[in-house]
DNA sequence: TATTGGCACTCTTCTCCTACGAGTGATAAA
DNA sequence: TTTATCACTCGTAGGAGAAGAGTGCCAATA
């Protein structure tokens, strides 16, 4: 399994087996290997180092006298140590560049575009996640009183990202005592992280002389401000795409698959696991993933900053998918994503 | 076509006939329907009347020696006269009214939950669509400063529904400016509708006092505010059952759904032309719908009303649904949701 | 000793063929 | 007007056989 305990054709004919499989989608024997690579080496050695690579765990031959397909750990090894991206062409940069084109809207609507412009390019699932809430910093917040009953309470971040939630109030409240209490609130809650906010939110406000029953919305324990408020949104594109990839031709494969979509915390949870601790491109394979939903799956993930937090985007497909060429696509749209953001 | 001009057996059978195949997504042949409805009546003379019914164009044999499967005609037919709504179970009502208990989060969370619960008890694709921006009240709009260069406008609107939008601006603000021009605003804007102001905006604010570079935000012509904040948003929720549904088993037609769902603004069109029209369910059956992306799918929707606006829910899936019971179902939740909607 | 060509073997896939069955339309009898 | 019957059509399921792809192994080779 040690990438050492290769030898150097075993590397070749790994490398040269997956960027075929990759394409063709079929198994692939020794013969065409030997084609479509000038390796200089006959069929019957290749198939030789391929039982290598098949005890090894590397490959595996669907039935007998089929060729060999890559396995997880198969891909692994490739994505680990044979990978060389494959770079940009100038219209691919020029299409995520456009995709990206500050519009209006803000945010969100940037990371639709995000989502499309990577299944565009990839042929695969794009996928868009907002900023964590949890790590941004609130810059202000404000208390509009909708009708009686109803108040609207706004946070503003930082990073460019508002959030509105709607309270139910049971008692009628003033014109002073709302405005005293968006004092108190940006006074005391101002400048600090959500995270930070959630924790701390008791021992701050009490007794910082807001009127009670308003401060109870935003004491209590179970108060939806602040336990629902930090889960991010998501954005997909490409769904009509990825159905024709052969691996979902089978209905229970693409079930899996449409059922987390629209799962989105699991979704989200699954892509921001990773990027968090790692900063640049994170590829996760097969079995790999927690979710056994798309353990059949692949996916490159990027995270991008927004003012001082940070979001993720990715793509997911099947595991034969094309790495190096996803990794700079993933990679490039991340970066404009960032610059885009603190042009914000 | 006229109603009229069938005969009771015909109409009969056409109702037999369409509810053997809603279940069994076969060509119903002569047989089937002598035996599973009692009619009284041999199949010879069953297939006699189906002859007539053919004639009508109302159903079609899909290859010579094959039963009969329903046109749009016929299902067109069947919906207008032939239809009796079948009654929920207790169990479907509780599940509807659970669904949409107020959660957290306001408007987009209940909808989400809507679109889901409409699924699960359909099996079917459900969507649901916030209300229309164009036909609500605002009652109040905030600004805020986010940093230099970044105004943060706030409308709240009286069904609940509130939106942010993220302005650039050029030159520095002071606090005193943006006071006074958020007094202004709602002086002069509050307690109309969005699609009035849209049109009045620029007599309004002329004049008015606001200091004219935040002024000018609001009254450009091409004020990303007034022009993109209109749009709905959506949800979507069963697309994991929708396609084991044998009419996707062809890879095409599945693609042609999944583009539909994922290009937001047809698909609002698409149920809103025609809600605004009738208070009532609505149904459009296949080649009816004018995108031609789900020609062969047919469309139960209905409005629900949130403050003075209404928006709409509904149910998408292949020409052979269950007509009767969605109805039912799509008409119980709308009104559900206006109840919720109401108390918010 | 590593590589290669050759060969027998395995297993899938494609095609052709047939038999079957479902369903019809028409006709003649009830 | 309805029904029983029968010949006919056409899609589908199943099986046989051929083709093809690819393997593993072995003996020859450089």
């Amino acid at each position: 399994m040690a990438f050492e305990a290769l030898t150097e054709r075993e590397k070749k004919i790994l490398g040269c087996l997956i960027s075929h499989y990759v394409r063709s989608a079929d198994p692939v024997g020794s013969r065409a290997i030997a084609n479509k690579f000038r390796l200089g080496i006959s069929p019957a050695t290749i198939r030789n180092t391929m039982q290598d690579l098949e005890e090894m765990g590397l490959v595996q031959q669907p039935h007998t006298s089929a060729g060999r397909i890559p396995t997880d750990a198969g891909y692994r090894i490739f994505v680990d140590y044979l990978l060389r991206q494959e770079p940009l062409t100038d219209a691919e940069k020029a299409a995520i560049k456009d995709g990206l084109r500050v519009g209006a809207g803000g945010v969100d609507t940037i990371l639709e575009q995000t989502s499309r412009v990577l299944a565009d390019l990839s042929d695969h699932l794009g996928i868009s996640i907002t900023p964590q809430l949890d790590d941004s910093v609130l810059c202000r917040i404000e208390l509009i009183q909708m009708s009686e009953g109803k108040l609207l309470v706004v946070l503003a971040f930082r990073s460019g990202l508002a959030r509105t939630i709607l309270l139910e109030v049971d008692a009628a409240i003033s014109r002073l005592e709302l405005e005293q209490m968006g004092q108190v609130l940006n006074e005391k809650l101002s400048g600090l992280t959500l995270g930070h906010i959630r924790k701390t939110i008791q021992e701050r406000l009490v007794d910082s002389g807001g009127s009670p029953k308003l401060l109870r919305l935003f004491i209590d324990d179970d108060s939806d401000i602040w336990n629902n408020l930090g889960s991010s949104r998501m954005h997909i594109g490409g769904t009509e795409k990825i159905i024709f990839q052969p691996e979902f031709a089978d209905r229970e494969n693409l079930k899996d698959l449409m059922k987390m979509l629209h799962q989105e915390s699991g979704l989200i949870q699954l892509l921001q696991d990773k990027s968090n601790k790692n900063s640049g491109i994170i590829i996760t394979i097969g079995a790999e993933n927690r979710a056994k939903e798309i353990q059949s799956c692949s996916v490159v993930s990027a995270s991008y900053s927004a003012g001082n937090t940070t979001g993720t985007i990715g793509i997911i497909g099947p595991t034969r998918m094309p790495y190096g060429k996803l990794m700079s696509l993933v990679k490039y749209a991340a970066r404009q994503l960032s610059k885009v953001m603190k042009g914000k």
